[in-house]
DNA sequence: AGTACTACCTGGAGGC
DNA sequence: TGCCTCCAGGTAGTAC
């Protein structure tokens, strides 16, 4: 079966900690664009004049990485990676060399080495070594450059909703409340609703609290919809805790794997029996994306 | 106004 | 073996 690879919130997530652990403090020497199109409502000059810039903080809103300049300028780069975007960083001094590292949760994931090639869309070279990297094959990622670190100031950020693992399940389920008479996976994957949720986590979601994706939001009462909204938050969870969920390109800053495509119950298993009940999962298009549910446990 | 659909883009998988 | 076609999907823009 063919099978994709999103980066969602986990997996921007996992990135957005790999880059505050490596890339805070550090001085940008030099910024090479590769691929102007990647580029959005800023220019090639524009980036490049990210040399002498330090980056201050990485942080995070939905799918977007957020990174903080400091200085008088106190812009910030905006990164989103799109379908298949990876940000990585090679430090000088380092041979990336395959092997394993044991994440907190106790899953050890693999390590492979930043993959240099025609793919790579933006260098961001450090003074002393070491390097960003930014590539995407599909090139369905941007970067944005604002001034400042109000990201309200850009319409593709503005239009945002809160980003999803800063809510309860109270108040997320509150948002679903409100947001009409649109499919359940839909509103899910409706970032004006709230920010992070992908074609993954929103069919792992609706699995988890028993919900078919393809019935009307408005058609939930409100028991059915915090269970949503808990079931939603703790796949999400779970995501980050794994480092991410990897079918083929995703990988954090050190190029290592995610480990949560093992937990995933429904993504990717059209056919194949259900994990819960043994019913052959179905699979069709709603909301414009493959999706697949149980129909025996999925109401 | 709210909702639905399509273009963008490339690599991988499957068919013949 | 190799070529061809199809499929994956986040977002903005367009159409209804």
């Amino acid at each position: 079966m063919a099978v994709g690879q999103v980066p969602e919130l986990p997996e921007v997530e996992t990135v957005r900690r790999g880059l505050s652990e490596r890339g805070i403090g550090q001085v940008f020497a030099e910024a090479i664009v590769g691929h102007p199109g990647i580029l959005e409502d800023c220019s090639v000059q524009d980036v490049a004049g990210l040399a002498g810039e330090r980056l201050e903080r990485c942080d995070r809103h939905g799918k977007y990485l957020l990174l903080r300049m400091a200085g008088l300028s106190r812009r910030t780069l905006v990164v989103h990676l799109g379908m298949s975007g990876q940000l990585t960083f090679r430090r000088a001094d380092e041979q990336v060399v395959p092997g394993t590292v044991r994440m907190p949760s106790g899953y050890v994931k693999s390590l492979g080495p930043p993959v240099v090639d025609a793919h790579v869309h933006l260098i961001l070279r450090c003074v002393g070594g070491g390097e960003f990297l930014f590539r995407d094959p599909r090139r369905f990622g941007r970067i944005l450059l604002l001034e400042g670190w109000d990201t309200a100031c850009h319409a593709r950020l503005e239009r945002l909703g809160p980003d999803a693992i800063s809510l309860t399940a109270r108040q997320l389920a509150g948002l679903l409340a409100q947001a009409g008479r649109r499919d359940v996976k839909t509103v899910l994957l409706d970032q004006s609703v709230v920010a992070g949720i992908g074609n993954i986590y929103a069919d792992e979601a609706c699995f988890l609290a028993r919900i078919r994706p393809d019935r009307s939001m408005g058609s939930l009462d409100s028991k059915a919809r915090l269970s949503l909204a808990r079931a939603a938050l703790a796949v999400l969870d779970q995501g980050i805790r794994m480092a991410g969920t990897t079918f083929r390109d995703f990988v954090d800053v050190d190029g290592a794997h995610g480990g949560n495509a093992e937990k995933l119950q429904v993504y990717a298993r059209g056919g194949l029996p259900c994990l819960r009940c043994g019913e052959v999962l179905s699979k069709a298009v709603v909301a414009t994306r493959g999706t697949v549910w149980c129909e025996r446990c999925q109401r």
